[in-house]
DNA sequence: GTCCAGGGTCAAG
DNA sequence: CTTGACCATGGA
């Protein structure tokens, strides 16, 4: 990857397997917006802008080299080789083999354990322009201010401090207890995300569904999308269907020891095809 | 009106 | 160990 200074920014060059679009629509996260042919989205306290440029380059609003390689490419995956992976699942699975043909730029975030254990909660039986919509809101009511209608994530802490009568105006449903007692378990320490991440996976997984309203799948999501965990491997409605008409008898273990990113292949595939029960499968057009 | 969504909990069989 | 009601909400 090369970087240089432009515009008051970084122009990104020289990097494979890596599409905005890929990896900010399929369904990893919750908190990009497609902004003026770019992508906008808040990370931490950051206010990040993405705008993919000719010939493969991106450009990112101002900041220094030294961070965006400290820490962007760090939450972006860019270090990974996404070429060597994808040539073993090409090997693996004629399905797997289209699928990550046709979202070849997916990167999995690596975005904050807190948001991820939040956000992931909000999804279940939830749909994801919904759970963007609850997440903004959120925000909004509960996090610091950054720029004009940019927010942080809320802290722990001041989740904590809330009930679910003042949780009302984020209308998530049911969701708001299970979000009260992830809060009360991060901030009282009795839950260390930080510690849970380093955890073998059996263990961070059983440590997450402590949490109220965390189950296996949400618990795998958080693992993958928050903890840098490409053994993950979350089962939702959609790669249940996949699984079931494509890769029958078979489980996670069967995609290895990056079975996280072959999820996210499927899963973004599987939204924009209609597979078939023969294990056959068709261009949607 | 019915069905569904990146589900989980709980009780009952 | 598996099944089903129930949980809030809103779009299709």
């Amino acid at each position: 990857m090369r970087i240089e200074r432009e515009n008051g920014g970084l122009v990104l060059s020289e990097i494979e397997h890596f599409s905005l679009y890929d990896t900010l629509e399929c369904g990893q996260c919750f908190r990009w917006e497609a902004q003026d042919g770019g992508y906008c989205g808040i990370a931490g306290r950051r206010v990040l802008r993405l705008k993919e440029l000719s010939g493969g380059k991106i450009w990112v609003n101002g900041m220094e080299e030294e961070e965006f390689r400290g820490i962007w490419a760090r939450y972006f995956d860019l270090d990974r080789d996404y070429g060597a992976i994808r040539r073993e699942f090409s090997a693996l699975h004629p399905l797997l083999a289209e699928a990550q043909e046709e979202a070849g730029g997916i990167r999995i975030l690596r975005q904050d354990s807190w948001e991820a254990l939040c956000s992931f909660i909000i999804s279940a039986n939830n749909h994801i322009p919904r759970i963007k919509e609850i997440i903004r809101r959120l925000c909004r009511e509960f996090g610091e201010k950054l720029e004009a209608d940019a927010y942080a994530f809320p802290s722990p802490a001041v989740l904590a401090g809330q009930t679910v009568e003042t949780l009302a105006p984020i209308r998530c449903g049911f969701r708001a207890k299970y979000l009260l007692d992830a809060a009360q378990k991060v901030a009282s320490g009795q839950l260390n995300l930080e510690e849970v991440a380093a955890l073998p996976l059996p263990e961070a997984r059983a440590r997450l569904m402590s949490v109220y309203g965390v189950g296996e799948k949400v618990a795998e999501c958080v693992l993958l999308f928050g903890m840098g965990r490409l053994e993950a491997f979350p089962m939702d409605v959609w790669m249940k269907r996949v699984m079931r008409t494509h890769f029958s008898g078979k489980g996670a273990e069967f995609f290895g020891e990056h079975a996280g990113l072959a999820n996210q292949y499927l899963f973004f595939y599987s939204r924009n095809h209609q597979l078939k029960d023969d294990g056959t499968f068709t261009r949607k057009v």
